[in-house]
DNA sequence: CATCTTCGTCGAACCGATTCGATGACTGAT
DNA sequence: ATCAGTCATCGAATCGGTTCGACGAAGATG
């Protein structure tokens, strides 16, 4: 049975001072460079620590500072599929982060469950965290904003007054995809939202979009109708299907759905339509999602690489300046065109 | 100024002690049930606790216990791009974790650079680490396996005897393909690998997989080239390119590469290959892109969602008892029939 | 030459928990 | 009535750092 001395004998700061014949208080100072140590000994504590390879210990150091230097991530639970962004927007997280020198601690939060969440936030395990998946209306929002715990948001809330965010402008990208289609002269085209659920929840990206489709529809005059669906090749076969048997004369599509690109894709190979000579389709999706399907989408590509590094940016402002003003940032990437659109064709129905 | 006493006034044992007329320790105790504690007492210190919503300090707790209760997860620098499975497997590794209470941090490790690896060990921010992308030779284990710090390997090095892993049967696996199509009559077949970088560096699954091949093809009289080809959908085209350009006559691929997946299918439309009457494929890969591509993929599904169970459950077992001989696991998922493999035509070159 | 700084260093307190040994109250047996 | 044995609780030490106040020595100033 291990008893209470006999540790891991990890290395410590009491051992380095023993070494250099000095107090561990003056092995801080030289390690820190709050006060001044003399050249001779921060030499002397230096060549001891290289020599038996000392590391300050975390857990001490977050406990006397009052800093853990990590941040949390709460990302969805496994019901919902990951999509290709969430994990581009991962790595752009984990890379900026570990330049400032902070590392990520990942969260599921589910509906109800919020335990791998309130180990983060109420034991202090992390300085700060970053929320994704928001909806319009999210009580987890709400209460980070009642305990003042520093935090940013993927994607904003309805009323996003005074909460750092990044998103992408779901809205205006729609817009822009059916302005397209508008401008190559198709008259009746569908939008390919995400799954029902999402969208019954206010998953903010799907409402947004939603709203940029109806918007657009009406400024362009167009005839527009729109479909939920899953996030999975399946879902996206059968919403083709639906789609065409509600109304064969549809000749565009604009899509969020990027796990489901695969299954729209096959849903018209099957009946027959050619794409782009029969069906114009575009939409937002990562860059590889995009280029992954034949012919390859003309879409807004998402950078999310970038909105992660942008999220920690906003996050690490918000924990050393707590009482500013909270910053956010709207991004508004171009439409790539690639070979999935084309003029409408002149169809005899 | 911020003075050393105004902290943020965290809600901490003392507080909790001071209001139940308690000593620090009996809250302590009462909490973890260590010593018995009066069924009184641990009421009115449960009142206090609900009352004003402590959690204890996650910091202090490690420092006192020597545990963080956070594994490390190590994963690739962005340069190689991330796959489905990897992500899948990450969700696997996340939630497992939850569920035991343990968290997990998140490290990218490049070739010379291990910055951030260090954080993570050297400072004992974590009780153990998962290593992915193992390599056949890795200089990652080797240091591992000398400090004596619980870790699991994601594949396994080339003398694994002595290291927790697990691992795919790349090499049974497409042992496995290469029957398949050879069943199918296929004679002229090629593999087509992940990128020349990956392989040139000894990454295990690319090599475990190239030796299934080229063993299998000997095995079954088969003529069989390999190509390396990069993780995205450009690359895949060019591979097919080549392919065709070099043997004309081949049949029948076999691919690791699920990043490429979409441009192989994509070059073989261009060429006029239709799939399956022209050319059969088949592989491993996450069986969200197996369903993407149209027709779908026969592949073998990588579990990466349990194998990031399993990880976690041969981590756990190397930190509770590390004197144990560490356990492995080597999975050899079933080969899912579907729609892209058929009989080899007669063709008449 | 006494006084005032400045510099370098030290000891002690502190961060917020856990855990060990000790102590006092109560119970039950003798 | 006494003594041993539980049971519940407390105080103090500890984990490994950081930081504050103090103090002695050296150098500058008058």
């Amino acid at each position: 049975m291990p008893s209470r001395s006999d540790r891991a004998e990890s290395v410590n700061i009491g051992e380095i001072a023993r070494r250099a014949k000095v107090s561990r208080s003056t092995v801080s100072y030289a390690l820190s460079g709050k006060r001044p140590v003399s050249e001779a000994t921060r030499l002397r504590i230096q060549q001891v620590i290289d020599e038996i390879g000392y590391q300050p210990n975390a857990s001490a150091r977050a406990l006397a500072r009052g800093e853990t230097r990590a941040l949390g991530l709460v990302f969805p639970p496994a019901s919902t599929h990951y999509t290709e962004m969430q994990l581009e927007f991962l790595g752009g997280v984990v890379e900026a982060a570990a330049v400032r020198d902070y590392d990520i601690l990942m969260s599921r939060t589910g509906a109800g469950e919020d335990r791998s969440f309130q180990r983060l936030v109420g034991e202090r395990r992390v300085d700060g965290v970053i929320l994704m998946e928001i909806r319009l209306q999210d009580p987890r929002v709400e209460r980070m904003r009642e305990t003042a715990f520093p935090f940013v948001t993927i994607g904003r809330v309805a009323d996003p007054e005074g909460t750092a965010w990044v998103d992408l402008d779901h809205q205006g990208l729609i817009r822009h995809c059916v302005q397209h289609l508008a401008e190559l002269g198709h008259e009746r085209i569908v939008f390919v939202n995400r799954s029902e659920g999402l969208i019954r929840l206010g998953y903010e990206s799907a409402r947004r979009g939603q709203d940029g489709f109806d918007l657009a529809v009406e400024e362009f005059g167009l005839t527009g109708t729109s479909y939920s669906c899953g996030d999975d090749a399946a879902s996206g076969e059968a919403c083709v299907q639906r789609i065409l048997s509600d109304d064969p004369g549809t000749t565009g599509i604009v899509t969020m759905n990027e796990a489901a690109l695969g299954g729209i894709y096959r849903g018209l190979a099957h009946a027959g339509r050619k794409v782009p000579h029969d069906m114009s389709i575009s939409g937002i999706a990562g860059s590889r999602w995009a280029e992954a399907v034949t012919p390859a989408l003309t879409a807004a590509d998402v950078p999310a690489h970038e909105m992660g590094r942008i999220a920690i940016d906003l996050l690490l402002e918000r924990i050393s300046d707590p009482s500013a003003a909270p910053r956010h940032q709207l991004l508004t990437p171009p439409i790539s065109l690639r070979a999935s659109t084309a003029p409408a064709a002149r169809r005899t129905v």
